[in-house]
RNA sequence: CGGGGUGUGGCGCAGCCCGGUUAGCGCGCCUGCUUUGGGAGCAGGAGGCCGUGUGUUCGAAUCACACCACCCCGACCA
């Protein structure tokens, strides 16, 4: 399953066999598109969080505030990013940081306040953001002359308004522009880690809100052929860090005109699919050509001493991505972390009746903990006593921390310890000191079983129509990833997008030619689109 | 921007129709004791300008008007 890099864990033939204890007394149901159906047992919810088949989006939301990953704020359409979704978003961010500079990029800030009249030299990029833009117009307060509170000073009026960077082309071109002369000075490999604020209309907590954290690649060469290959490789990264870190399968593709990045030239997007059957785009990374170059006016003299046209990327992923990690995995228990990314992969809950006891436990802990950390692994040792080992037991399986080990008196007379993993429920008792050798083990059997079980969710909801109604049919009833003839045009997409409000998702980069017809207009085609509904 | 909903201790809610003791319940929190192998029990305790403003009234969480905020559903988007 692993594309490219290797394992950061030992590699692992010595997959963990456990005894599939079912928790009693459990009460969610299963989720259709999961073989392991539990039945419901009518037990009152002792976690309070919807079930995915009652309430998909209310289960997304408990899970992301009942976990804590994050929380609505007193802002409209903001959110606070709480300590725990923020670590997950920290060893997202550290994986890519080093995979951008792997590749030869450099990390750099550009201001969050850009001119407006930058917004308008790009004629497609005005288009695409006019509408979402929050412009800054004082810079000034004062007392309210009437009464209590501060008011906007009226004469601190600014000359040029300020618009909130929704993506930052604009204010990155107009400085490119003074450091680009020559071909020497190229290529440009510079990203930015920043936020950007798109008002929209609705939002979702991670999916889409006001104010949001991402990355944003942006790149200056010579040549074309180059700024395609950057494109291309920044795709194959961000893939690459889906499938191996994230455990998520994607779909590579080009987007199709109307869902092109706004200024693009081309823009290619990688392609999750949620448990509900919903498309979730996870990144995109664009092929900007001259667009930019042109309206900045960002020119190098060639080897031949010719003026030329720079030739641009942009590249970018959001902390959307924490979204697909909770869509993907996560059950009605709660999250389920990949354990390359799970802040903790390992929890320690200790089980004692007084305090000798306990003593006697962190003693063993700190040698079990001492010797996992050594072996990079993330421990966490819970040993507060105002709360049941059963509760922490439900509270982490909610924070879908991806192993748990449970050590009680009854171990340290046998020398053993509980192991229970996430994924998949179940829980066996092993040596204490084959801790060492088997963990590591585990959390990879963990991350590789997850992405497993992702991509037959997928290839389940994945569906070929060779006619319309088997293809209305399919998107009103089982939803997920309908490939399709498609005859090109913006209209029938149009016309498709809404009727059945299934868009193009991309035009897969992998997709063998096929001659067949547009099952909209009957039109020939040479080769199937994915459609699906989005979020 | 249209439609709907909700604002009452930290969280979740009841009370509002039909105005009238000291605003109540669950969770959480604090103290103590007993507990701890799948969300412990008992006892005691702390914590509220009932979203904001104006009005009606002898009296407003409750009635009227206005405002504000947030959430959900749609059109727009990563």
């Amino acid at each position: 399953m692993f594309i490219g890099t290797t394992s950061k864990f030992p590699s692992t033939d010595n997959t963990a066999k456990f005894c599939n204890l079912r928790v009693p007394c459990t009460c969610r149901r299963s989720y259709g598109l999961f073989a392991d159906i539990q039945l419901h047992t009518g037990r009152i919810m002792a976690k309070d969080i919807a079930t995915r088949a009652e309430n998909y989006p209310e289960w997304y939301n408990d899970l992301v505030l009942k976990a804590g990953l994050a929380d609505y704020s007193a802002v409209k359409g903001c959110m606070v990013i709480k300590p725990y979704g923020y670590a997950i978003w920290e060893n997202m961010r550290d994986v890519l940081d080093r995979r951008f500079k792997d590749t030869g990029h450099q990390n750099a800030a550009f201001p969050l306040l850009i001119p407006k009249s930058f917004f308008s030299r790009e004629a497609q990029h005005v288009e695409g953001f006019a509408k979402e833009c929050a412009v800054v117009t004082h810079y000034r307060l004062m007392n309210d002359p009437d009464g209590k509170g501060v008011v906007v000073d009226p004469t601190a009026k600014l000359e040029e308004e300020l618009i909130i960077r929704p993506t930052s082309e604009t204010i990155i071109w107009n400085t490119y522009k003074d450091w680009i002369q020559s071909y020497r000075d190229l290529p440009i490999l510079i990203n930015q880690w920043a936020n950007v604020v798109r008002w929209e209309m609705r939002t979702r907590l991670f999916l889409r809100t006001t104010e949001f954290f991402w990355q944003e690649g942006h790149t200056a060469h010579a040549t074309a052929e180059e700024a395609i290959a950057e494109t291309e490789q920044m795709l194959d990264i961000y893939a690459e860090f889906m499938e191996n870190f994230m455990a998520v399968p994607v779909i590579k593709g080009r987007k199709t005109e109307s869902e092109r990045f706004a200024g693009a030239v081309e823009t290619y997007t990688v392609e999750g699919l949620m448990q509900d059957g919903k498309a979730l785009q996870m990144g995109t990374s664009h092929f900007l050509g001259q667009n930019f170059a042109k309206a900045f006016n960002v020119q190098y003299l060639s080897r031949e001493s010719k003026l030329e046209y720079v030739w641009a990327t942009s590249w970018g992923v959001s902390t959307r991505m924490m979204g697909a990690l909770v869509m993907v995995h996560g059950d009605d228990d709660g999250l389920i972390i990949p354990p390359r990314l799970a802040p903790y992969q390992v929890v320690i809950v200790p089980i004692f009746k007084n305090d000798e006891q306990l003593a006697l436990i962190t003693e063993k802990v700190n040698e079990i903990r001492k010797a996992l950390q050594a072996q990079g692994i993330r421990v966490h040792y819970d040993a507060r006593d105002n709360n049941s080992p059963g509760w922490k037991f439900n509270e982490y399986e909610l924070k879908g921390v991806p192993v748990r080990i449970a050590i009680g008196p009854r171990d340290l007379e046998k020398g053993t310890v509980e192991v229970a993993r996430r994924d998949t429920k179940t829980k066996e008792i092993w040596e204490m000191a084959t801790l060492n050798d088997r963990v590591a083990p585990l959390l990879e059997e963990i991350q590789t079983s997850l992405y497993n079980r992702a991509l037959k969710v997928r290839e389940e909801s994945s569906h070929y129509a060779d006619d319309y109604a088997r293809f209305k049919e399919i998107i009103a009833n089982e939803g997920g990833f309908v490939y399709a003839h498609w005859d090109g045009t913006a209209e029938t997409e149009a016309k498709i997008k809404e009727e059945t409000k299934a868009t193009i998702r991309c035009i897969p980069l992998d997709a063998p030619e096929e001659d067949g017809v547009c099952i909209y207009s009957g039109k020939p085609s040479k080769q199937r689109v994915i459609f699906a509904q989005a979020y």
